[in-house]
RNA sequence: CGGGACGUGGCGCAGUCCGGUAGCGCACCUGAAUGGGGUUCAGGGGGUCGUGGGUUCAAAUCCCACCGUCCCGACCA
């Protein structure tokens, strides 16, 4: 009787992972290697991020476009970062109606060069800037080892791709896209992440600087969650994006692209499931509430279904997601393993008990079971779902902090990271050579920015790695 | 591409060492009873034992080759 909630045993992780998904229905691997199938129930939980999201974005004067899936192979050779870090992961398509292209056409890994293809034409003067667009899209990177949500083959994003006439303004829009993500992170997927600046072997292939949010998974390992990179001028030098500035110039327009994908799914997964199943945040939820109605009679079948109904109206014209399991060949028990196993965060049991006294039992996924009284029964399920988030959000940074460790020495770095995990905070040189040794043993590091609340304080003196004066702090983690 | 494990009804597995009629659990179908935390009983359907070759009177089992999957690395969101 999962009262308490379970964590997941550390020594099968990615067991568990699976078998969470499987068990609710999320997703599976299709007969393509490496490919996902996401099943209904988790593509209800990816359409309601996009709708958060895409709020966000429209709020931040941001309009969605839709831009093809096939470019030009010389299209991603046009810069020089990016065909370095991408033409290894890419799918080519080489025949087109029964005959070898003359081109091949390569299906887009991200779609920076064809957007830049065409903001050379769109783009003018500096009147037509910023252009702020987004897109919702299918991507494809040949991954050479794939897992359920974190890394397929073919995944759903959406890429955020801006154009401004100024450094600050594209610097200043990275900056604000990050802290989008990180909203979004903590207020709807109850995951608090840590951000920072990628280091140089990090970032995005073709960018300035990349900007990441890394949440930290049940196993102590992050997960890279949302990345935003500041573009520079590369991609508009490559594609020959000019505009005529207010003095009658000629400029390059300065850019960034943003994007978080299915794998944020992953991650909820990772942050708050158990070993019953799915936990998953009352505002994602495809199912916030479940009324299972329990009788033995056949009179109280009649009334328990009645009120259960009632109830279960109630609740969806207060614009609740609920569902009303009314199956009868199922013994309540069974269901209650079922929708738990599927993540729905409160279940109201009502049977003939509950009838008489008015009431039903309202229990959470998080743990505990109580009456509540069928008068604002609405309110109090409302309130329940607000709580269940809350905890949740709390319990992910609990975990968070309690695995993250300040001014850690070049021993105890290595020690956590061959240990039990988690985000160590230290000096960092920037030196080239420390990174690569600092990434024989960690395989995330980003250097944290200026208002993280994780940061030292006072700032390190020294690189944990050489000893030498550090230049700025970074976080190190065992990652995915 | 390196290191490890595995391949047997839809799913999970036993059987392989020591060759002898293909098994179990879950799921599924039929019927009845049951119903406040995974119901019970009775009956039933479903398998080229990954593929090919070899040894043998006889191979899921022994030998050889190949294919595939998963886990750990290298690649990466």
């Amino acid at each position: 009787m999962p009262d308490e909630r379970i964590t997941p045993r550390s020594d099968d992780f990615s067991t568990w992972y699976n078998d969470v998904i499987m068990r609710a229905e999320l997703a599976d691997y299709s007969p393509v290697r490496g490919c996902m199938v996401i099943r209904p129930r988790g593509y209800r939980i990816w359409e309601l991020m996009q709708g958060a999201l895409d709020d966000m974005f429209k709020e931040t004067g941001h309009e969605n476009a839709y831009f093809p899936l096939l470019i030009p192979e010389s299209f991603l050779a046009k810069e020089a970062e990016h065909v370095e870090g991408f033409a290894p992961q890419t799918a080519v398509v080489t025949h087109g109606g029964g005959k070898q292209l003359e081109e091949p056409l390569v299906v887009r890994p991200t779609s920076e060069t064809i957007i830049y293809a065409m903001l050379s034409k769109w783009v003018q003067s500096y009147r037509d800037l910023p252009v702020l667009l987004n897109q919702w899209a299918n991507i494809v990177r040949w991954e050479m080892r794939t897992r359920l949500f974190l890394r397929t083959t073919e995944f759903l994003w959406q890429e955020g791709h801006t154009a401004h006439a100024s450094e600050e303004e594209a610097v200043e829009e990275t900056l604000l896209i990050l802290g989008v993500y990180r909203q979004f992170m903590e207020e709807w997927m109850a995951m608090p992440p840590v951000t920072g600046v990628k280091t140089e072997s990090e970032k995005f292939a073709g960018a300035v600087r990349t900007y990441a949010c890394e949440a930290l998974m049940q196993d102590n390992k992050a997960l890279q969650a949302g990345t935003s990179h500041f573009l520079g001028q590369n991609f508009a030098k490559a594609f020959g994006t000019q505009y005529q500035t207010a003095e009658g110039g000629l400029d390059y327009v300065w850019s960034s692209s943003w994007g978080v994908s299915t794998r944020l799914i992953g991650g909820l997964i990772m942050t708050h499931s158990d070993d019953v199943g799915l936990v998953c945040p009352p505002k994602l939820a495809p199912t916030q509430v479940v009324v299972v109605p329990i009788f033995r009679s056949d009179e109280q079948r009649q009334a328990v279904m009645e009120v259960g109904r009632r109830v279960f109206d109630s609740l969806r014209s207060a614009g609740l997601r609920a569902a009303f399991d009314d199956r009868e060949a199922m013994k309540p028990g069974a269901k209650y393993y079922e929708w738990e196993a599927r993540g729905v965060p409160v279940r109201l049991e009502i049977g003939p008990r509950d009838v008489e006294k008015g009431q039903a039992m309202l229990a959470r996924r998080t743990g505990g079971k109580a009456p509540v009284s069928l008068e604002g029964l609405t309110d109090h399920v409302a309130t329940a779902l607000q709580e269940i988030q809350t905890v949740l959000c709390e319990d992910a940074r609990d975990r968070r902090d309690a695995h993250s460790f300040r001014h850690v020495t070049k021993d105890q770095l290595v020690e956590l990271m061959d240990g039990d995990g988690g985000f160590a905070y230290g000096g960092y040189c920037g030196d080239e050579a420390c990174e690569l040794a600092i990434k024989q043993v960690t395989k995330a590091t980003i250097r944290a920015l200026p208002d993280e609340e994780f940061r030292s304080d006072p700032a390190p003196s020294t690189c944990v790695w050489c000893g030498r004066t550090a230049e700025v702090e970074a976080v190190w983690a065992r990652a995915y």
